[in-house]
DNA sequence: AGATTCGCCTAG
DNA sequence: TAAGCTAGGCGAATCT
């Protein structure tokens, strides 16, 4: 036997799973850790020495019980258990808010923890900790985050691996198989490195940019018989790019792309709009491909990061072998070891683009390159291009997977997740592709089991409850108003539940009373105060807060020092937790939450309400006009006399002017000083010359000019994806105009638009409608069911979603699709319904649609009227067509 | 013509 | 099933 190679570094956890083995008669249960080094190869770690558990307690017993009621024995009999239940100490239920003996109970596997929980919830005992998967158990357990030290034995060591690492027993494929077995592995897995280590062997460390390896992706895919003609792959390792492009029969095709994805081992995998085209599609092709066996359609599409052989391609019981790309009832894609990432969900997360075809956020993101831009092959007709120009499709496939790239760069979309997986404590996989109350669970229940509270399992079953109320929002007076002050409370619903101790852990629920509670306003609900019992959740707040100070501290000093990546790394760190600390509010308001109960929720929108409504009060008793105010924000007339609301360019006037300026933000500061107390800061955050609302909550614009100068501009039209954008920019216009006070102007302006397109001189492309469009593919049918929709044909986005269908383009449930109103032809016109025309321009060119004159000069007048209204011109004025607006207009 | 319903999207 | 929340505006179709 050759000497093992001991061996420690830095590793970032991409993803994690567990695998139970049998160590001689003892069943095991090993967790795979897929990791990316510091120093940039994969690694596998093995880990031993965790076994899976689940916490029981007996409800009949409480705080001063010595033992349980419920017998013990027969727990340590039941099927599935590993020796003894070992006491665990008295715990805080939060589902009744009392304390009793809690147990711990060892399972012989995982896959046992299901049965398990049944079988003692059927004895009577209250099973907690049953439903963590046990990956997170091991980061909980050890307090582990992503970025960790790992030492062990090299049982593995590929090509890439360094060559420090490297013995001639690690390097020789049989020895190292049979080493890996032995500790609990699967085979010889893909990737750089497979390390063994016991769990005292991992350690957190700091943060750090971990250099990930992503592969983007894409097929081109022929519309007659959706066989596959060609694919491209492109692998990022370090900023270094390497071009895969693929032609030969589909199985060939199929084969040469696993292969890459094998050999490159990305961490990552993208494309545009691969979750539901790409990945499907690959899946649907490798199945038709009559294959012997599960073992030979691996070959076609084993991505997933584990190693080829007879246990990982066998599909078990509800699961198909890891090997393959998965899919859980239609819903997000799993790759096992792997994270895919689709580029178009990302850049419609990120950048709410109005329509989202790749060619429209290219020219999104990068205006002046045509390169990018360029569509020379008509997607619509792949067939015909496939036979006549081969190569130019080949080329096109291929920048069709480069661009993936550019866009999650230009979008930081990796090292985001890669922050958000470092605050919250998770793999990156959980931060990237999980939710909300994933993230949270991983702070909350690690520190719930230092705390002595058990750990609930998350509810099950259909929500119905009544809704809670939310927050308040006063009502607007259309019309301008000059000087005015913004000030909103700082994180208010964390504040709020730090402040107030809110948590299931405090929550009184005795109906006892007490001088020390932190009683609500108005219905009452008492929490303990926080010398009886700090709260998980208001410590947890409290420690984000602190954090988020720290990383900003860095960030500031980095940005001294003039250390780049540093100051990058403290910036995506502190708005990591920005993101985590907002995100409690929701899930706890939630009535599934394994920590929630509907009392917390509504107590802090209760205080909220309180705290606004009593500031609003209080200033207007001052004799200041309150203009505006919705949840955490409050608008103040600044008391500043009669002051030119456009800024001068000179003399008096501007020194007038400079003088408002100065007292509106004297004003602006002494508000925020009055009205901030401990837990409840209230900020100055800007100061506005003039503000307009046409009257309506959630829409009003400002001219900001403190802290910058800037037009501010709310729930407009101007704001939203799902108007067009010559109706956006004349607004804009518009509302800069108002804003100087140039009314009559921008009643000019905005009756010359209409003009405008009446005379249809404007680019149709400027009136493009978009709006997001819900589907389910039938697969019976062989077709896309729209059937979610009360009245499918009455939505005019549903109607361009089947024009696109019809015409051969994709369609992909959720997406924006694109559409013109057209004049109706003669058998339509009697119809009510609008003509619509889907807009297929950007992806496969041609000539576009006729617009509905009267329809788009009815929908400026409409939207543009609200705003004129304000000030006498209405809808029917503004279509009337006389440009010039004077006196005789009335 | 006004009211009602559905559905999307936004503010916070 | 898996799942952050509520308040609010408005367009289109349809009903009265």
């Amino acid at each position: 036997m050759g000497d093992f190679m001991q061996w420690d570094e830095d590793v970032c956890i991409v993803s994690g799973d567990n695998r139970d083995w049998q160590d001689g008669d003892e069943p095991r249960t090993v967790i795979e850790l897929w990791c990316r080094s510091r120093a940039g190869h994969s690694t596998l770690l093995l880990v031993n020495g965790l076994s899976p558990y689940v916490e029981i307690s007996d409800p009949s017993t409480d705080e001063s019980s010595s033992g349980s009621n419920l017998s013990l024995g027969r727990v340590a009999e039941t099927n599935g258990v590993r020796g003894e239940p070992e006491p665990s100490g008295m715990k805080l239920s939060t589902m009744d808010g009392r304390v009793r003996p809690h147990y711990r109970v060892h399972v012989r596997g995982t896959t046992k923890v299901r049965g398990v929980r049944k079988a003692l919830s059927e004895f009577g005992w209250t099973v907690t900790s049953a439903d963590i998967l046990f990956v997170q158990r091991l980061l909980l357990d050890l307090d582990l985050g992503p970025h960790i030290r790992a030492s062990g034995e090299v049982l593995w060591a590929g090509e890439r691996a360094p060559d420090e690492a490297k013995t001639p027993e690690n390097t020789d494929v049989g020895i190292a198989e049979e080493r890996i077995l032995s500790a609990g592995g699967s085979g010889v897995y893909p990737l750089d490195m497979v390390v063994s280590c016991d769990i005292s062997g991992l350690s957190r460390t700091e943060p750090f940019p971990a250099p990930f390896v992503t592969m983007s992706f894409d097929l081109e895919t022929s519309i007659e018989n959706n066989t596959i003609l060609c694919a491209a792959a492109v692998v990022d390792r370090a900023g270094e790019r390497r071009e895969y492009p693929i032609v030969g029969a589909e199985t060939e095709i199929l084969e040469k792309l696993t292969e890459v994805v094998r050999s490159e081992d990305p961490d990552f995998i993208t494309g545009y709009n691969i979750d539901n085209f790409d990945l499907p599609r690959m899946e649907e092709r490798s199945e038709y491909i009559d294959t012997e066996s599960e073992m030979d359609r691996a070959t076609l599409l084993g991505w997933g990061r584990v190693p080829i052989n007879q246990a990982e391609t066998k599909r078990g019981w509800r699961r198909p072998g890891r090997i393959f790309p998965n899919r859980e009832q239609n819903r997000v894609w799993t790759i096992k070891g792997r994270i895919p990432l689709d580029a178009w969900w990302q850049a419609r997360q990120t950048l709410r683009p109005q329509r989202e075809s790749l060619r429209y956020v290219s020219q999104l993101l990068w205006p002046d390159d045509e390169e990018m831009q360029k569509m020379d092959i008509d997607a619509s007709k792949m067939d015909e291009e496939w036979a006549d120009r081969p190569d130019e499709v080949l080329e096109y496939c291929v920048r069709d997977t480069v661009l993936p790239l550019d866009i999650l760069e230009k979008m930081k979309s990796i090292p985001r997740k890669e922050a958000l997986a470092s605050v919250s404590l998770t793999t990156v996989d959980v931060a990237a592709t999980s939710t909300t109350s994933r993230w949270i669970d991983s702070l909350v229940i690690r520190l719930a089991d230092r705390s002595g509270v058990a750990v609930p399992n998350t509810n099950q079953g259909p929500r119905k409850q009544d809704k809670i109320a939310g927050g308040y929002v006063h009502e607007v007076n259309p019309g301008v108003e000059p000087w005015v002050v913004v000030l909103d409370f700082k994180s208010m619903y964390p504040s709020i539940m730090i402040s107030n101790n809110i948590c299931s852990t405090t929550l009184v629920r005795d109906g006892s009373e007490d001088d020390s509670h932190s009683t609500s306003p108005v219905t009452n609900t008492r929490y303990a105060s926080r010398e009886e019992r700090l709260g998980l959740v208001p410590q947890l707040l409290q420690g984000l807060m602190d954090s988020r100070d720290r990383h900003k501290a860095a960030l500031a000093k980095a940005n001294e020092e003039g250390d780049e990546a540093e100051a990058f790394l403290q910036d995506q760190l502190q708005y990591a937790v920005k993101i985590l600390m907002n995100s409690f509010y929701g899930v706890f308001a939630s009535n599934f939450y394994r920590f929630t109960h509907p009392s917390l929720g509504a107590s802090i929108t209760e205080w909220a309400r309180h705290n606004i409504k009593e500031i609003i009060s209080k200033v207007e008793d001052d004799g200041d006009d309150v203009v505006y105010s919705d949840t955490d924000s409050i608008f103040v007339i600044a008391p500043v006399g009669a002051a030119p609301m456009n800024k001068p360019s000179g003399g008096e006037e501007l020194e007038r002017w400079e003088d408002a300026r100065r007292a509106t933000l004297e004003f602006g500061e002494s508000l925020a000083e009055r009205f901030t107390r401990e837990g409840a800061e209230l900020e100055f955050e800007t100061a506005l010359s003039s503000f307009f609302s046409h009257g309506a909550k959630k829409r009003y614009v400002g001219r900001v000019v403190w802290p910058r100068e800037e037009m501010l501009i709310r729930g407009y039209e101007v704001r939203r994806t799902d108007t067009f954008q010559l109706l956006s920019d004349t607004m804009t216009q518009m509302f800069e105009m108002i804003l100087d006070g140039n009314e009559t102007g921008a009643v000019d302006m905005t009756k010359s638009v209409i003009d405008r397109v009446r005379a249809r001189d404007v680019e149709t492309s400027q009136l493009v409608i978009s709006r997001s469009c819900k589907g389910k593919w039938n697969s019976k049918k062989e077709e896309w069911d729209f059937s979610v929709y009360k009245n499918e044909d009455g939505l005019p986005y549903v109607r361009a979603a089947k024009q696109r269908i019809e015409a051969g383009l994709q369609f992909t449930p959720g997406m924006k699709v694109g559409y013109i109103i057209s004049e109706p032809e003669e058998g339509q016109k009697k119809q009510k319904k609008l003509a619509v025309k889907a807009w297929l321009v950007d992806e496969i060119g041609g000539d576009p649609p006729e617009y509905d004159t009267e329809y788009y000069a009815g929908r400026l007048a409409k939207s543009l009227g609200r705003v004129t209204e304000a000030f006498g011109w209405d809808e029917k004025n503004l279509l009337k067509g006389n440009r010039q607006s004077n006196l005789f207009d009335f």
